[in-house]
DNA sequence: ACAATAAATGAACGTTGTTCAATATCGCCT
DNA sequence: AGGCGATATTGAACAACGTTCATTTATTGT
């Protein structure tokens, strides 16, 4: 038994965390169980029990943390472009890299069903909300004379087509191969939208 | 023991993808089981291994009924229209309804995860392709300059957008409220991408 | 040293997908 | 009509799953 007090909760919750990241990352969602989790790091299931409430907090945890490590990405994504038009091609470009980089952590995020009669706590939605508020900054100097809901509006629709395209491609519906074809589509369907969207 | 040659294969077979159906509709992925299928049909667990080879090729065949029938839905909102460009967004149009009307059969269809090692039948893969193939002839006229494969692109990038768009909302991931919401947002989404694709 | 306290366990339960020897029923032939 | 061979159907068995909680174990305070 592992000694009393070896780790913190605190720190069995980190372990907890990474070792299921590890095995998501590297064996697929299918390779994900309770007892796997437990057994990395050197504890039992039981254990897994009194740091989280059920295997879907877990999850829910472990994505909160991909969610935020791809935000990280796309802010500093922004931060190294001059123009805005720039910055969007590069959150795209981000987003797909992250996506493609590690493709089972991210699916993930948006594969994993929350049970029937649950919904997903308030604190998961808003680091989801958070990614189109950065989407929406960004769009803002592009259309000036927009107002601020259709702004909102542009922002979801892109980033929820740029987010289709990723999926699609990374569950090999869409027909194409390799990643450059990902980001061609991508960099296609921001641009022709802004097009659209900033002109008239 | 329900009587033998009371139903043929092919009667077992429609009725347990008709139950399942039923199933997944009614009360979502995580109601489904091989046990809940059988006993739906009045069979049990051992004869559905008679008729599909395990439970992914049970839903994969319900996937494929699911596709087809939005794939009929597409074609008939487009023959309703008058151009290309109403014939477009008709299409959006219904392929968002689709989703709403029954989310949780239409979210097996692209929640779905085909086992590790496994790949998507090319069957399968051929019933998404069509669908792409639709939005491609409609978009062909809107474009005529552009050259086949320029146009293969765009409608998947667009498509692609459409139902990254529906995915995110029927998730709750958008932020946005009811279906109406959806429906506007993939309307900007194929209006502005497609104001840029056919103006440069 | 010992009792009180709390951390960690792991057996137990019900469920899952899948298999396959056993069984029940049919159609056919004498 | 009766029985037999063929086969459709069963359901017990297996390993693995999420989840719970009485039991065990190590640590701490006195």
């Amino acid at each position: 038994m592992a000694r009393r007090n070896d780790h913190s909760r605190e720190e069995i919750r980190e372990m907890a965390l990474e070792a299921a990241e590890q095995l998501v990352s590297e064996q697929g969602p299918g390779a994900f169980s309770a007892r796997k989790v437990a057994g990395a790091i050197g504890y039992t299931v039981g254990t897994l029990y009194l740091v989280f409430d059920n295997l879907d907090d877990l999850i829910l945890q472990m994505n909160a943390r991909t969610l935020d490590r791809l935000h990280g990405r796309m802010l500093q994504a922004r931060i190294q472009c001059r123009n805005s038009r720039e910055a969007l091609l590069r959150l795209g470009e981000t987003y797909i890299r992250f996506a493609d980089e590690d493709p089972h952590r991210w699916e993930m995020i948006f594969g994993h069903r929350t049970a029937e009669g649950e919904k997903t706590p308030e604190w998961f939605q808003q680091k989801v909300a958070r990614m189109f508020a950065l989407v929406e900054a960004v769009m803002q100097p592009l259309a000036k004379r927009r107002s601020a809901p259709e702004i909102a509006q542009a922002a979801r629709a892109l980033w929820g087509g740029v987010h289709g395209i990723c999926i699609l491609a990374l569950t090999d519906k869409l027909g194409v191969a390799g990643v450059q074809s990902v980001q061609d589509l991508a960099q296609s369907l921001i641009n022709n939208y802004l097009e659209g969207f900033t002109r008239q």
